[in-house]
DNA sequence: AAATGCGCCAACCGCGTGCGC
DNA sequence: AGCGCACGCGGTTGGCGCATT
């Protein structure tokens, strides 16, 4: 197992200084081999937690700040969709990663889904409406999908998810996939 | 103004998986 | 086939800042 388990790393918050030796050293050598990497910078961090500030902080294209209305919809939908599967919902949101993509949703969205599993099935339509036209305008570079079906308002009824819509490609493919283990 | 509570975010931890030897 | 290393993932925790009392 990778264990960098070591009493005299540093551990907590990433110093400036931290961040640019590490920056710079990944700039020069790649985003791999992550313990080569704690070693070879100079860092007095283990590989794991070199990995972690850079594919959420330090990677030049990661979107930092607030989450969009498309953003969050997006997000409620996936998550939806395949539960805490963090990491697949973030390859759909390009520059948000994994970790922030979980963070916002205890801070913020696991409130607002349990809300709307409350509502009655009001409008699952009138909300799809919204927002779609809302999508329409607010012009993210969000990788769209162009329909999420529908039903599946109580939340544990997947198998009866429309995944054939288009644009859902990849969570039939993944559905199938995960089947075939 | 001080104390306390709460929310949010960055980071850590443990575990599973993939891959090369 | 078995082992060890490296990576990736999801859950959890710690600390900071803001709001409330």
């Amino acid at each position: 197992m990778e264990n960098d388990g070591n009493a005299s790393l540093n551990k907590g918050a990433w110093s400036a200084d931290e961040d640019t030796t590490l920056a710079q050293y990944v700039a020069h050598h790649g985003p791999k081999r992550w313990k080569t990497v704690a070693i070879k910078s100079g860092l007095n961090r283990c590989g794991k937690s070199c990995r972690l500030r850079w594919l959420n902080y330090l990677r030049p294209d990661v979107k930092r700040g607030n989450f969009s209305d498309a953003e969050e919809d997006l997000i409620l939908r996936l998550h939806r969709l395949i539960g805490n599967r963090w990491s697949l919902i973030a390859k759909r949101i390009p520059g948000r990663t994994d970790n922030e993509i979980k963070n916002y949703w205890n801070a913020h969205l696991r409130k607002k889904a349990k809300l709307m599993e409350k509502l009655p099935a009001i409008s699952i339509a009138a909300m799809k409406e919204n927002l779609w036209s809302e999508e329409a305008s607010c012009g993210t570079e969000i990788q769209e999908t162009e329909d999420i079906g529908g039903g599946n308002e109580d939340g544990d009824d997947d198998e009866s998810f429309d995944v054939s819509a288009p644009g859902l490609n990849w969570v039939k493919s993944f559905l199938e996939l995960e089947e075939d283990v």
